[in-house]
This record gives structure tokens, C-alpha cells and sequence, in this order.
DNA sequence: GTCTATAAGGAGATAGAC
DNA sequence: GTCTATCTCCTTATAGAC
């Protein structure tokens, strides 16, 4: 075997490993939320040490960067691979509809209810703010086309759909119903949908 | 002077102070959370110390939980206030932009988007389930009557009105319109009213 | 009741051996 | 590259003087 090979052994175990980190992070940011999720946790959870940990992501603020932006990118790969001839309030639906699965199974979305201090932060990273700029262009051109072709609101300005569309990628109202409710998880997403495009009032 | 008067003008002296404490914390709470809100931070903020501070609240928790009593109750009285001529849904629609004004100002509404930890504390907190339950009960009769009287829909489950309406008030659109819109205030409320009961859809 | 000073413990990050 | 052990800072909470 030669050096050149083993390096790229390494490299792909390394890659794995860091694969790894990124999904226990993403389940205690789920679980827990930014401030409560220690580096100890992560790093506990892998099976690995602390040190080595900082091996792969040099603070804590770039390991949940770079979890987040993998959500982003899921999300992206999600709206590529949709049939190109849905329409685009079609396409708005099944995103939405994916996200509040993502949740109801424990993970979270790719746009997370943050506080303003873990806004901020995302603000800083660069990448992050590329990756969430790209799929803003996607998500904002669908609603600009279902406003054109009347399947949204043409009344509304766009910003105002937009922004909401995002709120619910993260209600609160999904854990509500998890909890206090004996809905299954198609009642939920069923009803959540309904609300977030008809609203409360009668058809 | 007697000695009662004394006594009660201290216990007066006293009273101010713990609600000068609980307008910090608010205000605090509203612009950093709960895990970032730290006591130095309340106890400088109103210009005491810490130990003073432990006087009036034995623990950052019993401090949190007294701040949203509070608030809870102002959403009761501004309910109990409301021209009981109004309609149901006219009721849900006044106590909605009240919160969403009182936010848009940067106070916190009744209830806080709270994260896990935070709603297992307030769970914990048998006074602040008291009063939720107060305004609950009254909330989800209006919800309940404006079903019955055909203002909302009696297809959608009680609780999916009801939580939705909850999540509202937390809704972080406001925040991002506040952030990346030109709007007015009055703009942004009626934007998310039109939203949360007709949704996106046209007319 | 209010303060200064400090305990007690948690969490991000790193030194240094292997 | 990985680990054990540790540093440093921050935060909740309290002891003890006045």
C-alpha cells in the first residue's frame, strides 16, 4: 500500500468522523438548543475526547455553524430533487411538509428558531450566510411565482410570506400538538399546513 | 409616626423595588433570553446588588417565573378590559395585536417562545400554571364561540387554532420584518394579522 | 437590608504526554 | 491524532461585616 493511499485512508476516516460529529450535534442542538449544548456532550456522544473533538472545529460557534449549513444544503438538494413540474406553491408545500417531518422525528429544520444571540453568531459566518442567501433565492422565487400565477396572495407583499413561510418551518405549535394533543404525525403536518396556507377562518 | 406606618411604608419601599427588579428582568429576558440573562446583569441594571437581589428572589428561576406571572396578567386584564360588545374573534384579534404591538416595542409578550428548558421550568412553576390556565380557559372558549358562531373554522381541531394562536405572538416574523422590511408598525401588525387568520392564499 | 468578598461548579478551550 | 489533566472565565448563590 502506498503513502499516497494511506493518507487518503486517513482522510476518509477523518471525514467520517467528522460526519459523525456533525450528526450528534445536530440531535442535541435538537434536543437542547444552542446554549445548553455543552462541547462535553458532543464530544461524549462521538465516543471521542474533548481535544480531539477541537481537532475538527476550532470553537463551538463553527461545529453548529457547519451543522446548520449541512441542514441548508439538505434543504437545497430537497427542492432540487422535487418534480420539475409541480408548481411552485406545490414545491413551497412539500418543502414545508418535509420540515415539519424533520421535526415531528426529533431532527430539527433547516432554518431553526434562533435567538437573537445564535442569530448573530450565524450572521458572522460567511459561509453560513452564502449557503442560507442561496436557498433564500429558491424559496423567494417560488413565492414570487405563485403570487404571479395566483396561487398566493399577490396582495401581500412577498417579504411577509417569505418570512412566515420560514416561522413555520420552526412553530412551536408542532411540539404543542405532540404534547398535549393525541394527533399522529399526518394529522399534525395535515393541520399545520392547512393553517400556515388558509389561516383560521372558515373555507 | 407610628411603628405600623413605619413598617408599611418600607414594606411600600420594598414592593417598588421588587417591581423595579421584574421591569429589568423583562426588559432583559426580552432582549437576551433566559440562559444569556444573568443576575449581575438584573441587579446592575437596577442598581443594587446581587445579594439584595436574592432578598427579593431566591433563585433566577422563582425571578423568571414572577416576571411572566406578570405578564400572563396583563393579558387577562387587557381581556377582562375589552368592550364585551366585541365578537369572539374580534377579541382574539384585539388580545393578538396587543401582543404583537407590545413586542414591536421590544417587551416580551405573554408567552414567550420558550425553549425546552425553559417551558419544563415554567412546568415546574405550580403559580405561573395557575394563571396560564386562566387565560388558557379563556382564550379557548373565545376560540371554542368563534367556532360556533362561524367566524372560524369548525373543521380545524380547537387545539390547532388555539396553539397557532399561541405561536403567534411569539412569531419571529415580526422580528426579521422589523430587521429587513421598510415597514411600519402598523404594517408589520396588520400584515401578520391578515396572515394568521387568512393565511396566504388570495381572497 | 445592603454591601464586599467569595465559595462552588460549569463550560469553552488548551498543554503536554504518548 | 488522541487522550488525561488543567487553565480560565463566567455565573449562580451565599457568608459575614456594617
Amino acid at each position: 500500500m502506498s503513502i499516497l493511499s494511506k493518507l487518503s485512508f486517513k482522510d476518509q476516516a477523518f471525514k467520517l468522523r467528522e460526519s459523525a460529529i456533525l450528526d450528534a450535534a445536530t440531535i442535541i442542538l435538537g434536543n437542547k438548543g444552542y446554549d445548553l449544548m455543552t462541547m462535553d456532550d458532543v464530544a461524549s456522544n462521538v465516543g471521542i475526547s474533548k481535544p480531539s473533538l477541537y481537532k475538527h472545529f476550532k470553537s463551538k460557534e463553527e461545529l453548529v455553524g457547519e451543522a446548520l449549513i449541512r441542514l441548508i444544503d439538505g434543504a437545497i438538494d430537497f427542492l432540487a430533487d422535487l418534480d420539475a413540474a409541480l408548481s411552485p406553491l406545490e414545491k413551497l408545500t412539500a418543502l414545508l411538509e418535509w420540515a415539519l417531518r424533520v421535526r415531528l422525528d426529533g431532527g430539527i429544520p433547516f432554518l431553526p428558531s434562533t435567538s437573537a444571540h445564535v442569530r448573530e453568531m450565524l450572521m458572522r459566518n460567511l459561509k453560513y450566510i452564502a449557503r442560507i442567501f442561496k436557498l433564500n433565492n429558491q424559496i423567494e422565487g417560488l413565492v414570487v411565482a405563485a403570487q404571479k400565477n395566483g396561487e398566493l396572495s399577490a396582495s401581500l407583499p412577498t417579504n411577509v410570506i417569505l418570512f412566515s413561510y420560514y416561522a413555520r418551518t420552526c412553530d412551536p405549535t408542532v411540539e404543542y400538538l405532540q404534547i398535549f394533543s393525541k394527533m399522529s404525525k399526518d394529522e399534525i403536518v395535515s393541520n399545520m399546513l392547512h393553517v400556515t396556507f388558509s389561516g383560521f377562518k372558515p373555507e
